[in-house]
DNA sequence: TCGTACAACTAGTACGTACAAGTGCTACGT
DNA sequence: ACGTAGCACTTGTACGTACTAGTTGTACGA
C-alpha cells in the first residue's frame, strides 16, 4: 500500500496518475497494442502473455478508461434512459433493463429528470456520451420535441402520455386492463364503479376510454362517472373525500394507478369506510406498494422486465438490423387480485 | 431536413456521422482549435468570429463530445453518484445534488445500485468515467471494500449504515432527531413509547441509542421497548401486529423511518386503532410519504438539500483544497409535527 | 532447400478535443 | 522608421484506446 516509487510531479493532491496499457505494456515488455489485444479477448497473444498482462494490471491498479474506449471504438453500445424516479414502477423498469440491456451486450447510462434538470438537458447529455439510442420512460415531452431527439438517435417511448411518429412505442393496452378490472368487479356483483382519472398522464386517455367501454358493454352506462386526478396520492385523496361528501357513494373505485389507489384506500380507512367490505378498490401497475400487505391491493400488472425486455428489443432492431419503420408494441397486461376488492355485500 | 448532401459511405443505418469541431472550422473556414477557444468560451477569437462558429454549429447541428473532452482535459470535474431508488429520501438527495454540484462547478454521474448490479460494479462504471469523487448514498458495504474506493477517488459516505475511515460522513444526529421524538410525545403525557428499530440500516443503531438514553432521561428506563425491524413497510406491519396481539399495548411508536412507520399507521387503521386518538406515530426522514395529506406523519427532517450541500463541499475541498483528513459532518435534524401525534387520551 | 502457413507480436494511426507555443498583422508611441 | 504590444488566429501534440497492416520467427510439407 505504500506510494509507488515513481516520481511523478508532486501535484497539487499528491494522487498519482491512473495507470494506463502502456504502463502495464512496459512493466510486461510488450506493445500496448497487445494489452489492448489480451483486454478485448481478441486471438493474437500467447496465454502466457495473457496472464502476465492481467498479473501486471492487477498490480499497478489499471482500469480502462471510458472516456478512451469510447472515443476509439466505432460503436459505444450505449442506451441512454431517461427517467424520474417518483413513480415507483418507471424504478422497476429501470432496474430490469440493465439485465436486457446486458443480454445484448448493450451499456445503460441513466440520466435523470428532476425539477432543476429538464428533459432537454438531460438528453442532451446522453447524445454528449455517445448514446446510440434513448429509452424515455413516462415522457411528458411534446410529440414534436421528441421528434427532435429521435433525428439524432432512435428513441424508444416507454409508456409515453401521447404517442408520437418517428420513435417506438412500448406500452401496455391499458383499455384492456382496465376491462379486465370492471369484469372482475361486476363478477363480484358490483355496479356502481368509480374511475379516477389519470388527466394527461401516460395511459391516462386510453385507461379511462377502456373503462367507458367495459361499463357500456356491461350495460352500466348509467353507473359511468370519473373523477378527475393526476395519477398522484393526493388525488386519489381529494377523491376519496369527494365521495365521502357525496351521498351517492358507490361499491367499487378503479383508479388510474397504484398512487392515486393508495391515497384512495387509507383515507377511507381513516373515514371509518372499510376495505373491501364497504368499498372494492382496484389499483394499477402493480406496484411495490400494491403488493404490501397492509395494502393489498388488485392492480392492473405491467410486466416491467417484459417492458425493458422489449424496449431493448426495439432499439436494438434499429440500431443492429437496420429497421428504419415505426413500431408500436403492446403488451397485454394482467389483473393481481388482492385483498382490496371483495364480493359485493347484499345490504350495500 | 432533408440528408446532408455529403456523399458519406452509406453505412448499415444511414445514419450521417456526427459534426465535429473540424467541420465547423472548415465551414467557418477557420481552425479547430479556434472552434475550441470559442466553445470555451476563452479569448483570442472575433465576435464576428465566435457568432459565425455557432451559427455553423448550429447548421450543423453539433454537439460536443463528452468522450473527447473526458480524454483530453486534466481535470473532468464529475462526481459519481452511487444510489438506490428504493428509499424516498434518497432519491430526494439525489435531487437535490444536481443543484449542489452545479453550483460547485461539476458534473453529477449517476450509477445505480439494483438487484443484479452490486455496489462494486457500479462503482468501477464511475471510475471508469473518470470521476474525481464518488458520493454513496445510504451505503451498505463494508468499510474495507470502501477503503479500496477510497484509495482511488474521494469518497463521501452519505448516511452510511456504518462509519469509515478513509473517507468523509455526512449524516444526521439521529440520536438527537430521536430525542427531540421522544421529548415531544412526553410533553403530550405518553410515557409508554415503544421503538421500532432499522437493524443494520443506515442510522439505525444510533437511533437505538439515542431512544434509549432518552427514555431514561425522562425516567421512563422501565418503559424501554424496541421491536426488531428493517426500514421497510412490512416490518412495521409486522411490528403493528405484534403489538396488537400484545396485551401491554404503547400510547406512542417511535419508528425507525417513515417507512416502517407507514406500514405501522396503516396496519393501525386497518384494525380499527384510531391514530393519534388511541396512538401517536413518529417517522423518520420526512420523506414524501410523511408529507401526504393522508397520512401526516409527524416525522424527523433531514433536510435533502443541505444534506447534498455538504457532501458536495467536501468532495470539492478534497479535491480542489487539497484537504487530505477526514471530516465527520453531521446535520442537526428537526422535528416537524404533523397529525400523526396527539395529546394523550386521559382513558389510554 | 525453399516456400508457406501460422502464431505472436509491433508500428502507426485515428478517434475529437484541449492546450501550449507559435505566427502574422495592425496600431501606436517615440 | 523602428520596435513593441496585442489581437486573431494556426500548428502541433497529447489524452488512452482500438484497429489495420504489417513484421518476425518457427514449424512443416514437398
Amino acid at each position: 500500500m505504500r506510494d509507488a516509487e515513481e516520481a511523478v510531479q508532486p501535484g497539487i493532491t499528491g494522487r498519482q496518475k491512473r495507470p494506463t496499457m502502456s504502463d502495464i505494456a512496459a512493466r510486461v515488455g510488450v506493445s500496448q497494442a497487445l494489452v489492448s489485444l489480451v483486454f478485448r479477448n481478441q486471438p493474437g497473444a500467447s496465454v502466457r502473455t495473457r496472464e502476465r498482462v492481467f498479473e501486471a494490471a492487477e498490480e499497478l491498479g489499471y482500469r480502462p478508461d471510458t472516456a478512451a474506449q469510447l472515443l476509439r471504438r466505432t460503436r459505444s453500445r450505449q442506451l441512454g434512459v431517461l427517467f424520474t424516479m417518483r413513480h415507483p414502477h418507471d424504478v422497476d423498469i429501470v432496474e430490469a433493463l440493465y439485465p436486457a440491456a446486458e443480454k445484448q451486450d448493450y451499456h445503460v447510462v441513466l440520466s435523470a429528470m428532476v425539477a432543476t434538470r429538464d428533459e432537454r438537458r438531460a438528453v442532451e447529455e446522453l447524445l454528449g456520451l455517445r448514446c446510440e439510442a434513448i429509452l424515455i420512460i413516462g415522457t411528458e415531452s411534446t410529440p414534436d420535441r421528441l421528434a427532435v431527439v429521435a433525428g439524432e438517435a432512435p428513441v424508444v417511448a416507454i409508456n409515453p402520455r401521447k404517442r408520437a411518429s418517428g420513435m417506438d412505442v412500448v406500452r401496455t393496452a391499458d383499455a384492456k386492463g382496465v376491462r379486465q378490472a370492471v369484469d372482475h368487479l361486476t363478477e363480484l356483483g358490483h355496479r356502481a364503479i368509480v374511475h379516477i382519472d389519470g388527466g394527461s398522464m401516460p395511459g391516462a386517455a386510453e385507461r379511462r376510454r377502456g373503462y367507458r367501454t367495459a361499463m357500456r358493454r356491461h350495460g352500466l352506462a348509467e353507473h359511468i362517472r370519473i373523477i378527475p386526478g393526476d395519477y398522484t396520492e393526493e388525488s386519489g385523496a381529494r377523491a376519496a373525500r369527494d365521495l365521502l361528501a357525496c351521498d351517492t357513494f358507490p361499491t367499487a373505485v378503479i383508479a388510474g394507478n397504484d398512487r392515486s389507489a393508495h391515497g384512495l384506500l387509507t383515507t377511507f380507512l381513516r373515514a371509518g369506510v372499510r376495505v373491501p367490505d364497504d368499498i372494492s378498490i382496484v389499483g394499477y401497475d402493480d406496484s411495490r406498494l400494491a403488493g404490501l400487505s397492509f395494502i393489498g391491493l388488485t392492480s392492473v400488472r405491467q410486466d416491467a422486465a417484459e417492458v425493458a425486455e422489449l424496449a431493448v428489443q426495439a432499439a436494438v432492431e434499429r440500431l443492429d438490423n437496420g429497421r428504419t419503420t415505426d413500431r408500436d408494441i403492446v403488451l397485454d397486461p394482467a389483473l393481481v387480485v388482492r385483498e382490496s376488492t371483495g364480493q359485493l355485500r347484499s345490504d350495500a
